[in-house]
DNA sequence: CCAGTGTCTGCAATCGTTTGCAGAGAGTAA
DNA sequence: TTACTCTCTGCAAACGATTGCAGACACTGG
């Protein structure tokens, strides 16, 4: 006979784990609830798991429950996830969460993922590939059960692999150019032609256009809709007054209109491709005396927290951001449940909000054609 | 003799894991390396640990280094977790993440964390003790490695009981009252010195306050500074000019200006114990028609990122944001590692800028009488 | 009384690592 | 040759839960 398997010597943990230091016993195990009930830790498991709990008699759930109740009982995720290859983990990548317009979604997609029982892991990828793809390869070596990405450019090798690997993602917010991945994103087409209606029935013309970095879908759609819808209103195609920035960052978005106005001055307006570009145009114009709006019309993309607040109230396209956390935090939810669903984008509608940066235009011929002799 | 303990067939996990609608084989584990090499499992979990990496000839490990790239093995850290108790994840708990302060901090955290192989698990309470203890124990259960916790009250039984059970734990931005818990914040005694100065320096001397709650330590201590910096500096104790609101957001520090303005009005200046506070404060002065800083000033605190371009660009106190993210993780994985080192608190400085919203008195009595017969 | 049916519970293997212990083997000294 | 060290590697028992399988048991109908 060889050694009974269940000497019953809970070995102490081989390294000062946490109750290891206080007086505290280690937490209740499946196995004391078990025992203590009289029963097999077998059953305890059906009992506490909803999907097997109708396997056992409801007298003897009940006291079940009683004792794990009573010693405290909680699940242990690590052992459980090992045996089930589940965590109940989702990882949330972030190009930036300083950006205003993510906390929302972090926020609301937290919540939401929080009250089905997953936690989130968070990463921030400070907008580097490098970093995007450690991070995410770092939460498939922690076997998280999906993964909501707000970091994603138009191509995107790490998330193809994750794609590939069959494991749940939703984007959020950018999306990739291959079709048939599930993304929650704006309607950017419709944002643009807002925005452009707006300047063009204030009387504007001459429009220039900051865009967003093109190796993003936000970038890439609003550029091109841009284009298009300049055209569709009949307005003759300019492409010197159009720059797209490297980067959402204020700072590159003033450099993207300084790259405009020492080419061109005769713009009245300039649609920015998010806030964090319209306010360094803002900057811009105040560097050079410009004013806004009185001289030149800004509009910006996301109405950022604050931006109602700003000199001057930016007028800007509302995004339903808590609706985006939401929405990808259930898409996920329901891809992980299902993971043969069909794919579904969601495109959510902007909405215009007009505030003190776009007015109508000014005749500036005489400033204009007085100040071009010393443009620099 | 019983069945072979190894019989080579890989059972398919149980439920649909990702892996398994996909093409791609279960990744590598520790057997498959061992086997590869030709060696046991346990030697290849020495080489690949770097503390008992030593135990093992160099020959050997290098061998087994080489299969494991070759096989693309990961460490499983679920399995490894379970065993010796320690996940490499970290939560982090916070009031809310709209509130743009603490952004910075997260990010900072997240990166320092992330360097050393930690990652974080994100929590919103919403400000809501209930959620707040539920998202603890949630974390608790996921055997995290330590916790940053910037959701702290005053007095936080979430708190104590971590502490209690040994759990290393950081606070960050508030701290409890009790000694002895390791936290990073700010020295808001100093900051408050330096914003009551600058209005002092300026001219004034009627100064109303807006704090911040109670039960939190920066409301409290902001509070009390004030209270005692007014009597250091010469000023008589005036009870009526000074009101903490219940909440750290825009309406709170609203309510809390109207209601100081319902029986007083002969103060020039306003010091918000939070830049959201004094925002609401500037909502208020505007709603009645009183211009900031012309006829009131206003202070907050924080330094909020875009608080420099709002209308009128807020004179705040600029705290280390960054600084305090990586600093509390520091802290944290100091704690984590030498468990029995002296609690540390670090309270870092922060400056004063001057911005828009603060300028010297004007002369308001005539204004004060004529209106305070309508005053409602 | 027996066979058949259905419900409930227990058994034991398994997920992938870690680690105390012991044994293998090489080397040295007597 | 024997005994004794010392270094390195293997063994096997954990960690805590899940689950396919089969057995126990009660009950029914013939």
């Amino acid at each position: 006979m060889t050694l009974p398997l269940q000497a019953c010597t809970r070995l102490v943990p081989p390294c000062c784990a946490a109750y290891d230091r206080a007086m505290e016993p280690p937490p209740a195990n499946i196995k004391d609830v078990a025992s203590r009930a009289g029963v097999h830790p077998s059953t305890v498991s059906r009992v506490l798991n909803p999907a097997t709990r109708s396997m056992v008699s409801d007298h003897l759930a009940r006291k079940i429950l009683a004792v794990a109740e009573e010693l405290g009982y909680r699940r242990n995720p690590l052992a459980a996830g090992l045996r089930t290859q589940r965590t109940l983990t989702v990882g949330i990548v972030l190009p930036d969460l300083t950006n205003p317009v993510f906390p929302p979604i972090v926020r609301n997609a937290e919540h939401t993922l929080g009250a089905q029982g997953y936690s989130a892991i968070l990463a921030d990828t400070g907008n580097r590939r490098r970093r995007e793809r450690a991070v995410i390869e770092n939460m498939k070596t922690r076997r998280v059960d999906g993964l909501i990405v707000a970091a994603a450019r138009r191509k995107d090798p790490v998330v193809d692999d994750c794609v590939e690997m069959g494991i749940p993602l939703v984007l959020v917010n950018r999306t990739v150019d291959k079709h048939h991945v599930p993304a929650v994103i704006n309607d950017d087409e419709l944002g643009i032609e807002l925005a452009l209606k707006h300047l063009l029935d204030l009387g504007h013309r001459r429009i220039a256009y900051v865009g967003g970095p093109q190796n993003t879908s936000t970038g890439h759609t609003r550029y091109r809709s841009f284009v298009e819808l300049r055209k569709r209103f009949g307005l003759a195609p300019d492409r010197g007054l159009a720059v797209n920035a490297t980067d959402y960052k204020e700072a590159a978005g003033q450099d993207a209109l300084r790259r405009i106005l020492t080419r061109r001055r005769d713009f009245t307006a300039v649609l920015a491709a998010n806030d964090l570009l319209a306010l360094g145009c803002v900057d811009e114009l105040q560097a050079r005396g410009l004013a806004c709006p009185d001289e030149i019309s800004v509009t910006g993309y996301n109405d950022m927290p604050f931006v109602d607040r700003l000199d001057p109230p930016l007028t800007t396209l509302h995004i339903p951001r808590e609706e985006l956390g939401v929405q990808a935090a259930n898409l996920l939810l329901e891809r992980i449940r299902q993971p043969d669903m069909p794919i579904k984008q969601l495109r959510l509608e902007p909405r215009i909000v007009v505030r003190g940066s776009t007015a109508p235009p000014r005749l500036r011929r005489d400033r204009f054609s007085s100040s071009t002799g010393i443009a620099s």
